[in-house]
DNA sequence: AAAATCGGATCTGACCTGGA
DNA sequence: TCCAGGTCAGATCCGATTTT
C-alpha cells in the first residue's frame, strides 16, 4: 500500500529528472537486409509501424510488429530483428536517449515493448514533425523535438499504466534506496554522511553521485520534498504552522523562512490563497477536492 | 497572549575543485 | 571511488515585530 505510493513518488522523481535527446528520426520502408542479430544498441528506439510485417526479438520474446503498433526498444537490451521479405515493414522510427543522471530511464522503468496506438493520425503527425524539425534549421527545433518526444513517451507510459513499475535493477539500485530513505525520514534531520553510508560511498563522492542522478544536491532535494509536503499539509489540513514545521523536521522560524523564499508567500498566506484562483485579478473561490 | 513572521549575526557542514 | 582544503550556502540562535 505505502510501498505503492513510494514507487509512484520514485517514478515521478525519475521522470522529473529525465533528460531527453533525439539523435535521428525517419520514415523507412525496410529492405531485405534490415536485420540484426543479438545486438545491443546504445540508443533507445521508437518504431511506429505503418505497413508490412516483420520480426523483433527482445528480452527472450518474439514480436510480430504490425500496423498501428508503437514499439519502444530500450538501449542496452539484446535486440534482433528481421523483415518478412514478401511484405516488408514500413515504419516511422527514431533514436533517442532518455537519462536520469547517467542511467537510462528505461533501465529504471519497466514498460511493455509495444502499445496499440490510440490516435494514429496524431502520432503520424508527430513523427512527421520530428523528421521535419531534425532536418530544418529553426533555433527552437531542439525544444520542439524534446517536447514532442516527451509527449509521445508520456502517452506511452500512460497507456501502459497497468504494466508500469520500477525494474528490479532500480528497486535495488543505490539511488533508489537513498530516495526511499529520504521519503521515510523527512521528519528527521538527515546528513549527507548518513545518506552516503546507506550506499557505502564517501560523502564527497556521494554528493557528486546524487547530483548527477537527481540534478539537485541532496539537501536541496530534501528540502524540496519537505516543502512539497508542507504545501500539501497547509492546503489539505488545518494543522498549525508549527505542527507542520514539526512534521517535516524543521524549526518554525527556519521553516517559514525557506517556505517564503521558495513560494514567495508565508505559510499562512499560502494556506489562505490555496483553493483560490485569480481570474483577471479577481479572487475566485474554488471548491477543493 | 500566543502564534507566526522577519531580519541580522554567526557558525557549521554541504558542496566544489583538483588530484590520486 | 576516495581524499584534502577552501568557499559559501544552509542552518541556528535570538530578539523584534506583526498577525490572529
Amino acid at each position: 500500500m505505502d510501498q505503492d505510493k513510494l514507487q509512484l513518488q520514485l517514478m515521478r522523481s525519475y521522470l522529473e529528472n529525465t533528460q531527453i535527446n533525439m539523435q535521428i528520426a525517419h520514415y523507412t520502408k525496410v529492405g531485405v537486409n534490415w536485420r540484426t542479430n543479438n545486438r545491443m544498441p546504445n540508443e533507445n528506439r521508437l518504431y511506429f509501424i505503418r505497413e508490412g510485417e516483420g520480426w523483433i526479438h527482445i528480452r527472450g520474446k518474439d514480436y510480430s510488429p504490425r500496423r498501428g503498433q508503437l514499439y519502444l526498444l530500450p538501449a542496452g537490451m539484446r535486440l534482433s530483428y528481421a523483415p518478412v521479405v514478401e511484405n516488408p515493414l514500413g515504419k516511422y522510427w527514431c533514436h533517442f536517449s532518455a537519462t536520469v543522471g547517467d542511467v537510462n530511464l528505461f533501465q529504471m522503468l519497466e514498460l511493455p515493448h509495444w502499445i496499440e496506438v490510440q490516435d494514429e493520425r496524431k502520432l503520424e503527425q508527430q513523427f512527421e514533425e520530428l523528421i521535419e524539425l531534425s532536418s530544418g534549421s529553426q533555433v527552437t527545433a531542439p525544444l520542439r523535438i524534446k517536447s514532442i518526444l516527451l509527449d509521445i513517451i508520456s502517452e506511452y507510459i500512460e497507456q501502459s499504466d497497468d504494466q508500469l513499475h520500477l525494474t528490479a535493477m532500480s528497486s535495488t539500485s543505490k539511488i533508489n534506496s537513498v530516495l526511499s530513505y529520504i521519503e521515510r525520514h523527512l521528519a528527521e534531520p538527515m546528513t549527507v554522511e548518513e545518506l552516503a553510508k546507506l550506499v557505502h560511498f564517501h560523502p564527497n563522492y556521494f554528493l557528486h553521485y546524487f547530483k548527477t542522478m537527481m540534478g539537485l544536491s541532496p539537501i536541496v532535494y530534501i528540502n524540496k520534498k519537505r516543502l512539497d509536503k508542507a504545501r500539501r499539509l497547509l492546503s489539505t489540513t488545518d494543522m498549525s504552522v508549527s505542527a507542520i514545521a514539526d512534521e517535516i523536521g524543521l524549526e518554525l522560524y527556519y521553516f517559514s523562512r525557506i517556505f517564503k523564499k521558495s513560494v514567495n508567500l508565508s505559510p499562512t498566506e499560502y494556506r489562505k490563497a490555496s483553493g483560490k484562483v485569480y481570474i483577471d485579478g479577481d479572487e475566485v473561490w474554488v471548491e477543493g477536492e
